[in-house]
RNA sequence: UGUCCGAUGGUGUAACUGGCAACACGUCUGAUUUUGGUUCAGAAGAGUCUAGGUUCGAGCCCUAGUCGGACAACCA
């Protein structure tokens, strides 16, 4: 045995956290935060920002709070904090009593801005937002002042005090930090940090008439919490100035928070914009937030993904700060494997045709007893009854099968899962459709599962249903929401042309074993691609695979050219 | 014609303070298999954006360039 350490090896962010822990810097503390807007549903984006935070805290024995950035009132609502809650914690993590909200802090924002016009560094601008955008120039040029810039402290004050009182129209005023207006960077030019908003905010009320801006409230909240790392997306990169000089003009603060930024989840077929996924929502593209087939943590949720597989993928996909597109198929992997060893199995029959069993007595029922999932030995067994008439899937059987089709065709032998092995003796076609319609073959007693006395080797296995003991239930198949072009890329028209018309289909009456309820979601591209079908039986109940043999789609492609 | 950030197999992430570019997904091959899944064994695939420089030695350091991204909401 080798026992050289490998280093395990630590993303940039933890090594700035170790890097700050040998320098006993924040007294050895690490502090993070989720800070969501309540403004839309969580996706698998934000369950990587989730992950990281509580991941790190977790990992170096600090803590996270959970911080609504309820700062817009125009755009939040109670109904997504409730919602963002549940899926933080589904996802399987704890923010104890840290449930904040930076509107809990608007006495202490107003507080430190007035201190800051008192420093003569913010003034009240009775310009008009044109004027504003006007005169903040562009990237390339400077800036030019604003005529109110230099206003009295006193007159400041009154002033702003005034938008507080709600004397002044929406729009009329606001408070700007005093910076440089020739800044290459244009969130110096000197930033808004209040505008008027006369809107009724779900937790203050009609409390305020002044809302605080993303960059006035959010690092000053960081602050007011004790938040040691601040980690965010590589957006807000070109803010860390701004966020540091609010800082610096205020108190001492310790720990002194630091923002760091990495490069945020990507994923191809997938949009991932909280303003898209709205408007999917509300043009009625897809069910609801919740519709299997969006990105969000409740639809994957009800697509079949567990905690686990979410938290592990996040834990695949790294962090860095560099651009990155991951492919689904890391995602599907991550369900794949965790569904492969925990999920029940049962089998459904999609697409029917009679088999008739010719030697098998016709008042004879067996129950066979058929393992729940055979990665996982403490799932127990089910009994499943069989009989001399089973539906089986259309695809299995071929009339005139290539070499490398494994399955039934005139004169083959397959396995029943579960049961016996049958060879196909002749079959019968509808004289007007010209497709098969009963296929007649003969079973092996001596093949039963779990008994096999009989040596037979075959090829192949496929589910089966029991005729006189068939159930139905409407089966939906999910496949990806999206489909080439790749809508992930910002640069598309409209994302909303690539939404692929067969992402949801639904087959009212398929037959399934005795006993499931209902049979509402299951996945395509994840399962069907490798074999499996999810179940959803209950929107977010356990979930099963079938067992299913649907010809796969690579698998078949490739049958056909031998 | 600004500022900031980034650049490593198809994709993503590594490579301790410079020391033969590693891991995972994907792809391909073979074995096993009562689901063409799983599992197992193996293979192909990059010489690290380019050009210089420092060095015994550069993916890592320096310089210049190229390409990509972010920034001009009273959004976050």
């Amino acid at each position: 045995m080798n026992h050289t350490e490998t280093p395990a090896s630590i993303n940039f962010i933890e090594a700035i956290v170790e890097e700050d822990l040998k320098n006993n810097k924040n007294d050895g503390k690490v502090h993070t935060r989720f800070p969501p807007e309540p403004n839309g549903y969580l996706h698998i984006g934000h369950a990587k920002s989730i992950c990281l935070n509580f991941g790190l805290a977790q990992k170096y024995n600090g803590k996270t709070n959970l911080r609504f950035d309820d700062t817009n009132p125009t755009k939040e609502d109670i109904e997504y904090v409730n919602a963002i809650k549940e899926d933080v914690r589904w996802l399987g993590f704890s923010w104890d009593d840290r449930e904040f909200y930076a509107s809990d802090y608007f006495e202490d924002l107003y507080r430190f801005a007035v201190k800051l016009i008192k420093d003569g560094k913010a003034y009240v601008d009775d310009s008009t937002i044109e004027e504003i955008r006007k005169m903040r120039g562009v990237p390339t040029e400077p800036g030019e002042e604003s005529p109110f810039r230099n206003r009295s402290v006193d007159e400041n004050l009154d002033l702003f005090e005034r938008m507080r009182n709600g004397e002044f129209a929406e729009g009329a005023k606001v408070l700007r930090a005093k910076i440089d207006m020739t800044s290459p960077n244009m969130h110096l030019r000197d930033p808004i940090m209040y505008r008027i908003l006369f809107k009724e905010h779900h937790r203050t009320g009609n409390a305020w008439s002044i809302y605080p801006t993303y960059d006035w409230a959010h690092g000053l909240s960081d602050a007011i919490e004790g938040i040691t790392h601040s980690i965010c997306t590589l957006e807000f990169e070109i803010h860390r100035p701004l966020y540091d000089w609010f800082l610096d003009q205020l108190d001492d603060f310790n720990p002194r928070p630091r923002q760091i930024e990495f490069a945020r989840l990507n994923l191809n077929y997938t949009v991932m914009s909280k303003r898209r996924l709205l408007e999917l929502v509300e043009g009625k593209y897809v069910s609801g937030w919740d519709d299997p087939r969006m990105p969000t943590i409740l639809g994957l949720r009800r697509r079949g993904f567990t905690p686990e597989s979410i938290r592990n993928f996040a834990e695949r996909v790294g962090v860095a700060k560099r651009d990155n597109v991951i492919d689904f198929a890391l995602l599907e992997y991550c369900i794949r494997e965790d569904l492969n060893a925990h999920a029940p199995r049962v089998m459904c029959v999609t697409d029917p045709v009679k088999v008739i069993i010719t030697n098998y007595p016709e008042d004879k029922t067996e129950e066979m007893e058929i393992e729940n999932n055979p990665e996982d030995p403490e799932s127990g067994t089910r009994k499943v009854r069989f009989s001399r008439e089973l539906y089986i899937e259309k695809d299995d059987f071929m009339e005139d099968p290539p070499k490398k089709f494994f399955r039934l065709g005139p004169g083959r032998e397959v396995r029943l899962k579960g049961a016996y092995v049958i060879t196909c003796t002749n079959f019968k076609k509808d004289p007007i459709t010209d497709e098969v319609s009963e296929i007649y073959c003969e079973y092996d007693p001596e093949t039963k599962s779990g008994a096999d006395t009989s040596g037979k080797k075959v090829k192949g296995t496929i589910h089966w249903i029991s005729v006189p003991h068939a159930q139905t239930a409407e089966v939906r198949i999910y496949d990806r929401l999206f489909m080439d072009p790749d809508p992930s890329g910002h640069k598309a028209a409209d994302y909303k042309e690539f939404i692929n018309p067969d992402s949801l289909k639904i087959i009212p009456e398929a037959y399934v074993e005795a006993g499931l309820k209902s049979v509402q979601a299951y996945d395509k591209f994840q399962f069907i691609r490798k074999g499996y079908y999810c179940v959803d039986p209950d929107s977010t109940a356990d979930h099963l695979i079938f067992n299913q043999t649907v010809t796969l789609r690579d698998t078949w492609a490739k049958i056909q050219n031998q």
